[in-house]
DNA sequence: TGCAATCTTCAAAGCGATTTGAGGGGGAAA
DNA sequence: TTTCCCCCTCAAATCGCTTTGAAGATTGCA
């Protein structure tokens, strides 16, 4: 293994000039630093990066720790976002370090990763409404962006989509078709996106008179075994919700397969919307019936976020890069006129 | 920040002592020791992972580069994969490194990683029949694990899966049944168990005395919209295939999709078997029509190559490391008799 | 009490880069 | 030719930890 010493000796000169060319320093002559670069190429001589971490304090890296309990993981919309993310870090000469940890020991392992410089940043996803890695992180002045933010005023950088936006803009869909009776699929409680989305739902249906009652908004994973689930016990109840809106097009796939069994149209006997976060390989406008969506892509907030670390890293104010992407509600076949005979709202009020 | 020496001075030890201490060297008295711990833990002291990797030489990281040209990182099984792997990595304390390369700069990027000290290991992935990173990490002796393997006997530690045990099962399969015209949805050209897969489909229909004309194997990404242009493409030919195998779900769900357009009934009409990799939010038992998949749970994958990274690290003979497991065939409804009056095989021999 | 045999602990030398403050050499102006 | 400056280059300190070889403190046995 060649190192900066070998190059120096090799060419009669100290390590500190070497480094100096080879780091593209103003004070190292033309000539020289030909030289150097010729002769580091020669040699086959690369920077033991651990050495350059400790002399330089910095590592080049940004962290993420998914929470190894939870599928989060699993969850398809993370490929997509991770494959953005790491492209465009690339473009900062930014790797990527993957750790994996159980809920409970979360803090610890943020404590770790901010406290043994392995590495210069880190990426929050799935902000919880009450969440302590952003304390954390926050406490340390530790530089981080966030995919969505835990409150609606937050002091630090985040990409988040327009969730209250869509999930109002979704519901008032619904009720201008003359539904009455829609039911929500979201996800787990606690995760602030979650609670913004029903936020939203639950006002816009207030404001329109209505009201949904508990056993008609499930909390869980978003996937299509749970929409699935769900759906089909929701359909057995009488009466019957008219319409669904899910949190993710996993579960509304679910929801297809529900009313399929339960010889329910899709678009006719029962309505469905969904948010789609546009997954390259679940193409919601190619469902048996075109699914009406609010969209954003999610690839969008990984470019975003690795532009955003960089720049924190590199000592912007991280209030100067908050960003909330407006959401497009793309309507298709799934949604329609409430059928005739189902006006009839529920009648106790939700909760 | 607490360093080391922090620690010591506090304790009025030396710094070579605490080292020992927490590191549970055997030559440091137990009180000591437990006067050490207390003394990190009450300082929040954190060992700097990068003096660390200095001085030991090694990062506890491994690395793993992606190919940015193309879309393997947004194949959702590569999700599971890492979910998988990262979880059983975190068992051996060892953290995974990310980072995306274009296709043509593959090489040189291995290279800065082999010689960078950033990781301790490789993990490769989707290995090219002739794959030149394989090449350039035994030629280093750089610890090094593949999924997949790029031919028959090799010498490095691998995971693969029977992929020519699984292809000719399920090509058998389709003769079984009496189909003669088979079409062949594959991945892209260059993948070793694209070829692999092929060259056992390819052989076993030959052994039934059987061909297949080169426009009725495809080689193209693997995705849903691949499958439905490649097999609505196909479809429209005449005469058609009776009978689908494709080397992913979800070209199979492109082909449903095809299918149904074509007014043509799966497992009946038409015939469609699929590998699959069992992805949580994709089971194939919940397609429309049950499909019939060769099956193997990617998940294993990641588990076992976990395992043989930490332990090639460890200085394991990587020979010993090798592992091809057994694929399932899971006959479920898409695959049945071929129909009446369509049982003429094609005429032209396949290339 | 004395002396060897163990335990413990220490000082110092790396690991391979970056970076500071200082010094040598060459060219231009006088 | 001398003098002054600017351009380059260098030696040495530093980053925080591990690890070696040796010294100091204990202990056991005679």
């Amino acid at each position: 293994m060649t190192t900066l010493k070998d190059v120096a000796q090799y060419l009669g000169l100290s390590p500190a000039t070497v480094s100096r060319a080879l780091n593209g320093f103003p004070e190292v002559g033309a000539k020289t630093r030909d030289r150097v670069v010729e002769a580091a190429r020669e040699l086959g001589y690369t920077p033991n990066s651990n050495a350059q971490r400790l002399a330089t304090g910095r590592s080049g890296v940004v962290g993420m720790i998914f929470r190894s309990a939870n599928n989060m993981m699993v969850d398809p919309h993370f490929t997509e976002f991770l494959s953005g993310l790491c492209t465009r870090l690339a473009n900062s000469d930014i790797d990527l370090m993957f750790h994996v940890a159980p809920s409970g020991q979360q803090l610890s392992h943020y404590a770790r990763f901010m406290s043994s410089g392995g590495v210069d940043g880190m990426i929050v996803s799935a902000p919880e409404t009450d969440d302590q890695r952003i304390e954390a992180l926050l406490a340390r002045n530790f530089p981080f962006v966030v995919h969505g933010r835990h409150a609606q005023q937050v002091p630090y950088a985040y990409f988040d989509i327009d969730n209250d936006g869509a999930f109002t803009a979704a519901t008032r869909l619904l009720i201008d078709l003359g539904h009455t009776r829609i039911a929500l699929l979201n996800g787990p409680h606690g995760l602030a996106y979650v609670e913004q989305r029903e936020r939203a739902f639950l006002r816009t249906i207030a404001e329109r008179g209505f009201s949904v009652p508990s056993q008609f908004i499930s909390h869980d994973e978003m996937d299509e075994e749970v929409g699935h689930a769900r759906a089909a016990a929701m359909l057995k109840m009488t009466p019957r919700p008219t319409a669904f809106i899910c949190s993710s097009s996993l579960l509304a796939l679910g929801v297809y397969r529900a009313q399929s069994e339960a010889k329910l149209e899709i678009g006719g006997d029962v309505s469905v919307i969904a948010h789609d976060d546009v997954l390259p390989h679940m193409r919601t406008e190619h469902f048996s019936v075109p699914l009406t969506v609010t969209r954003t892509p999610i690839r969008d907030a990984s470019v975003h976020l690795a532009d955003m670390i960089s720049k924190v890293i590199a000592g912007t104010d991280p209030t100067s890069l908050q960003i909330t992407e407006p959401v497009d509600l793309v309507v298709r076949e799934s949604t329609g006129p409430a059928p005739e005979g189902e006006e009839t709202p529920w009648q106790k009020p939700a909760n």
